[in-house]
DNA sequence: AATTAGCACTCTCAAGTGCCGATTGCTAAT
DNA sequence: ATTAGCAATCGGCACTTGAGAGTGCTAATT
């Protein structure tokens, strides 16, 4: 019941971990399933009975007891069954795991979904967490692809009130960030559409990440244009939003937990809710994510914060042409079907990678 | 137990129920105004004990059975004290209640925070809704101003992909509206910028609600814009949005009701958060609010939908120049503190108002 | 040496019991 | 009309009990 693995975190944790002989990881693995399957603890007599294992409930009581002296079964009580700790749905996710396959019409519809929200960055990757979330029945959560290898496209100011200008960029991606701002003293609707004229011409097929804040302040003296305004376009074309960490989160499903047995007690699920507003933890699980390839999970206690220890994440990159822009990830119980989220990540990652492949090579 | 109607609830209501003798309404009120201060069932002994009543316990008793029979009040159970029903509270708001008002600083902040994000009205109303539900822990939601009585200043047609075009609307407010439409066949940027032009030139300076149809087809005729283009062009001039129950419903503050000890269920936690999904029901509540003026109070059963029946709704409706324009409400537990609500919601129309007063006398 | 049957033990959970305190409604006195 | 006094009611809490589930240990078996 060995398992291959699909990912770079995983092999590691794999190779740490020893390796246990046939029969243990036989129970293990079985024991991890039933419990996914039904949420109770799992006992001897539901194993031997279920399963076939070929051995008495005494033999299994002793493996039981062992697993659980090794750490990768706990036991909520004296005459519980057992359940998998941490250690246990680790050694599950890294070499028992069958990997699932999706049908062809989820599968389907994943893409379809990704794609009808496509030409809008937010929206895309806002539709991808809705999609995922109501797929999964748990939180799901997405950054949006990063500026600064997509291309120059277009930008757009537009006077939306006295003091107020509208800035919309385009790249190669489509519709990539909009912001609103307010300018010190007023400018005429043609002194936009002649700032506009100007950077759109003079940037027109840069990548954003080339693109210096000399040739902004050198662009924007041309065309007279307000200190206030200058920054905020610098700031939209990602001089700035590299490093920033405010860069929004993406998330839905949030009303799911409310479904699990495990957040029955309203503190979990308090804490949870701070955390997916707080958005920093997330965001950071996700940002971690992009240095990797495929979908990473982490389970309980492997995750930075105290209050997830009943949880588990998912997560998984997605890239702009070549290079990891962005991952979307996924919140549950410790106890979710992981095989199967794996599979509807890279589902998603593959959708969004050919969307923003394909987008990527049109042209204006 | 005669049970007033939601219609046009405040004053109609209070004509309809007959009035107390003055030391019921006192211990009516008394009554009310604990169990909102509490939460806990009140019995004679508090009553007398906290409150100077000039009467023993005794009477008190005779007075609280006869409220409880009259439908005032309710009791939990035969050994606890009593509670405010929906009628009880229906007579407390409509005769008892005594106006609050805010601090300045309150009011300023409110104030401050709506101005903050004006020039994008989907931003002002999201924000307003958030604001609101800080401030009063609870769900808060709202409605943006409908377009017909604004003034036609911009719209800006931005290429966004090959056959992707994203449509940007300027009113007198600011940024109105916005949308990406796909187009059956690739315009050029060029063809984009000739017929926003034209739109622009034709239509400046026009109320919404005063552009036909045909005047649009005509000019989309002249510009040779697609079909598909015409029509979400139309579609977000209002011609359509008028009568379109899809306007989007702004909300915010749902994790509040876990803080609320009248959600420990978890099955009416469950309802409200659908209720907050499916839109539709709130919606209606604040369109019904356009009717009136002022603030709106929904109890319990007044509400449309039984789910309701533990939570009651205050509305308020908004003006854009001097007609009601959009709402906003609030919806928490039955045992709100409706005076303070009211003010609050008062002073958010009131800051509604003078913004969208004063933004819709500048001109571009 | 590994496996197993048998059994005592432990622990949770649900149901049942009894008591305490809160609150009432009634009655008789003021 | 009001009130004091009092029996009655009921929810909630602590406690007990028994059933059921599951274990770990031991001694017998393979």
């Amino acid at each position: 019941m060995k398992k291959p693995k699909n990912s770079a975190p995983k092999l590691d944790a794999g190779a740490n971990e020893p390796e246990l002989d046939r029969r243990k990881t036989s129970i293990l693995g079985t024991v991890v399933y039933e419990y996914i399957a039904t949420g109770e603890p799992v006992g001897s007599a539901t194993l031997t009975q279920k399963y076939n294992l070929g051995i008495s409930p005494a033999t299994v009581r002793a493996e039981l007891a062992s697993l659980d002296e090794e750490g990768y079964l706990d036991q909520p009580h004296t005459s519980a069954g057992r359940v998998p700790s941490d250690r246990g749905y680790r050694y599950y996710v890294d070499r028992l795991m069958l990997p699932e396959t999706l049908t062809p019409e989820e599968r389907e519809h994943i893409r379809a979904e990704v794609r009808r929200a496509s030409h809008q960055l937010d929206s895309v990757v806002d539709h991808a967490s809705h999609v995922l979330s109501n797929l999964t029945r748990s939180i799901a959560f997405a950054i949006a692809p990063r500026l600064s290898n997509q291309i120059f496209r277009h930008i757009e100011l537009i006077r939306i009130g006295e003091r107020a200008v509208h800035i919309v960029l385009v790249t190669n991606l489509g519709l990539a960030a909009q912001t609103t701002v307010e300018t010190s003293h007023e400018m005429s609707a043609d002194d936009l559409v002649r700032a506009s004229n100007s950077f759109n011409e003079e940037l027109q097929g840069n990548a954003l990440v080339d693109i210096s804040m000399d040739a902004l302040t050198k662009l924007a003296r041309a065309t007279s244009l307000p200190d206030d305004l200058v920054r905020a376009i610098a700031m939209i074309l990602g001089e700035h939003s590299e490093t920033d960490v405010e860069r929004r989160l993406f998330s839905g499903g949030a009303h799911n937990l409310l479904d699990q047995q495990e957040f029955r007690d309203l503190r979990n699920l308090r804490a949870i809710l701070d955390l997916l507003e707080e958005q920093q933890t997330l965001y950071r699980l996700l940002h971690n994510s992009l240095q990797g390839q495929g979908a990473r999970i982490s389970i309980g206690h492997e995750l930075p914060n105290a209050d997830m220890s009943e949880c588990s994440v998912v997560t998984i990159p997605y890239k702009v042409g070549d290079r990891n822009a962005g991952a979307v990830g996924i919140l549950g119980p410790r106890r979710m079907q992981y095989a199967r989220l794996v599979a509807l990540m890279n589902c998603m990652a593959d959708s969004l990678n050919t969307l923003f492949q394909g987008e990527a090579s049109h042209g204006s």
